[in-house]
DNA sequence: TATTTGTTTCAAAAAATACTGAAAACAATG
DNA sequence: CATTGTTTTCAGTATTTTTTGAAACAAATA
């Protein structure tokens, strides 16, 4: 079939083909984990796109390149912005919006962990909060005619809490624009053998 | 209805009641999380089911707790002893097979860890070099032709598989069994404000 | 204000995923 | 090795999630 878009072919044929062949495949391998991430497959092969390419790309080149429909491409790309990983951009006399993956690596995983934290872990820790409180209120002093097993049930509960608060303070550090120097701190802790 | 289930309903009534219910709702909090780590609905309940009562637990008496079919229940008990976080029992005088949760949190969370990246995170470092290789092997010295284009299309992968492997060494550190200590370090790292 | 261009929404369709139930395989016991 | 009790498998079915595509909406232009 003829090529109905004006590609830029530019530079040796061979190389071009290679490198959208490497972006191909990552795209991929990225939409691949969707599942595992509890994300959709488009979502993730979106901002694998983006990444990947690294340029600000407009809804129709989201569509041509990925094979995918319009609503598609609105919704996934406005979720990424909520993620806070894509962001937009605008190019001079073109009333189309661009978008843009953040392009640093730690900065992105930075955003993820914030979000994460906020829809998934703190939801969680206010949720078992509520259900140990229907077995009595966290008091040492309290001396009440507890059973045994309603103790153990409520331990459970506790270290559980406990963990996951564990979690999101240490995730809070992390996500924190501050937590820039982690970076530096983490690479040196995982090097240590 | 009858209960036809000769149920130990021990101890005054409205306290057994509340511990049942405590034990639903944090089968259901649970549950809704699955999504969002890419584990079916049922298998986080199970899990849930046995952790949060903390016995061990037949198929049957699963099944009729959560109200699901013996092939579903199968699957999901078989997932997770493979996720290494429930584990077999027998109890004398009974054929059946007897299953039960990990009891500590942070054990739980180092087995969760330890599978996590076996499954997702190791893949996807070998998927990604795999990738890069397609556009030229990583070698400083060589002073080829590369096209900016491609340099920094090679930079960014670069950047990725650096960040993984740190993560990858990092959780390896966390799950290993000497990986005990870290759940003081981490509780006290999260501490500090 | 009408027109043109671009974006979002959402009902319906398609695809992917999970669940059931019955049969097959397996294991323990006499 | 036949019987009985238990677990696993898997084809078919049900459910949930994702995707499409066209209409509604919004913004810019003439």
């Amino acid at each position: 079939m003829e090529s109905p878009t004006g590609d830029n072919q530019i530079g040796p044929q061979g190389t071009e083909t290679t490198i959208r062949e490497a972006q191909d495949a990552f795209v991929a391998s990225w939409g691949q984990m969707s599942g595992a991430w509890g994300i959709s497959r488009t979502m993730a092969e979106v901002h694998a796109l983006l990444f990947v390419t690294g340029e600000a790309l407009n809804t129709d080149e989201v569509m041509e390149r990925l094979q995918i429909s319009r609503g598609n491409a609105s919704m996934s790309l406005r979720a990424l912005l909520e993620w806070g990983i894509v962001s937009k951009a605008h190019k001079r006399g073109d009333r189309k919006e661009y978008f843009q993956a953040e392009q640093d690596v730690w900065a992105m995983f930075r955003a993820i962990v914030r979000e994460r934290l906020k829809r998934e872990v703190e939801p969680l820790i206010a949720q078992i909060h509520e259900i140990r409180d229907l077995t009595g209120v966290k008091q040492k002093g309290k001396a009440d005619a507890i059973s045994a097993e309603t103790h153990l049930h409520n331990e459970r509960l506790d270290e559980l809490v406990d963990f996951f608060m564990t979690v999101d303070q240490l995730g809070q550090r992390f996500a924190s624009p501050q937590g820039r120097g982690l970076r530096v701190a983490a690479k040196m802790l995982a090097k240590i053998s």
